[in-house]
DNA sequence: GTCTATACGGTGATAGAC
DNA sequence: GTCTATCACCGTATAGAC
């Protein structure tokens, strides 16, 4: 039972950006059905451990959700936006070359809070359900296309005088990274982020070796 | 309702590798686990949906083997060993060169039997229950430890001059084959199975530049 | 908005006939 | 070995009080 501050007297209702109970609300029940998944699997995540781990009766998510798959969607798209909240970070603060924002994007995804084991196991989890749930299916397009896009433009930029290999390579790199990822995941004892991280430098070292210096470690 | 051989007047018992009624109706009730899994997903594969699939009742099925988690741990096996069978014998018939045999194992990944949307789904939905089902964890690490070994072995055999460099070349083409996977899975329209194979290849003729050829389409 | 209570339909597993 | 019948339980979603 969390204390809910009805105690002010008048909440600004007027200003529009200020976050009403609705949205705090949403986001509450969002992350308690994250950290579900987490602990229980998504199989074994059920209206009522999410009602547990939100501290609230189901009743509410209901409310807030529609529906248990609506509540899940919405779950794997606050995923998605954490994901890219974070790369996106990381790219605008790194130094201005391509190089230095190609290492920042990929460090970005293995970072020790975008990249752990709990994560992968919510990434895979959704992704398993994703053929069946036509939900899951728009969000991940949706999301995965802007990386993508941002990975091919720098390895352009890097490669200027071969925009067909650029391409190529930042297709390596991107399909590279999703494995070893899936090796993380199920691999965890045998893989390390560190590790992984050290082998997706060296293939960028091999593959733009007029930058190789930009990806030492 | 399959027609069931009964009019054998005496199957001849004695014999060890005659299979039995038993295995028969394991392997009856496994492929109509994985049918269901391709049908409805695993989330939604339910004792019924198997019964149903394998025109038999749900007891038969708890019979043979204890338990819905039991059923669903030796599919996995299964699909594995599927999987397993099939790189083995690319291995068996390809050339006797490393080049060649490089090249058959990872043709074998692309294959259209054993990387199709259907079956990428099943791979999907088991990996995503991996950390919440110790069994299916085992069987995972049983069965891709021997082929990680063999595409090293082959790699080095490719580069005996810097086995390390051959090494890391191997986990980079394993990884990148499982990114592709990936890619196939969640992003059906926009990646093909002969596209993938094509990139691997391209990414191994940049890796083993001596043996490029081999790897020509 | 939030809760409790409940309807209603499965679900895995068992028992016992054949 | 295989089936049907059945049990105890748990799941989502709804209804209605507050």
């Amino acid at each position: 039972m969390q204390t809910l501050s009805n105690s002010d007297p008048k909440p600004p209702k007027e200003r529009k950006e200020r976050k009403g109970n609705a949205d705090m609300r949403r986001r509450q029940i969002l992350d308690a059905t994250l950290r579900s998944i987490i602990l229980s699997g998504l199989a074994k995540t059920t209206l009522a451990t999410v009602a547990a781990e939100a501290d609230l009766s189901q009743g509410v998510a209901i409310f807030y959700f529609k529906s248990k798959n609506g509540l899940l969607s919405e779950a794997l798209r606050e995923l998605y936006q954490n994901y890219e909240d974070n790369w996106e970070a990381a790219l605008a603060n790194a130094p201005n070359n391509p190089a230095a924002k190609l290492r920042a994007i990929i460090e970005a995804d293995f970072d020790a809070e975008i990249c752990n084991n709990d994560t992968l196991a919510v990434w895979f989890a959704f992704w398993g359900e994703q053929k069946f749930t036509p939900q899951y299916s728009k969000i991940t397009n949706q999301y995965d296309q802007k990386r993508a896009n941002a990975i091919e433009d720098i390895c352009i930029q890097l490669l200027p005088s071969d925009p067909e290999k650029a391409k190529l390579a930042s297709d390596w790199i991107d399909s590279v990274t999703d494995g070893y990822w899936q090796k993380l995941h199920l691999f965890p004892q045998s893989y390390s982020r560190e590790m992984a991280l050290r082998r997706t430098f060296l293939l960028v070292q091999f593959l733009f070796t007029d930058h190789a210096q930009a990806f030492e470690l």
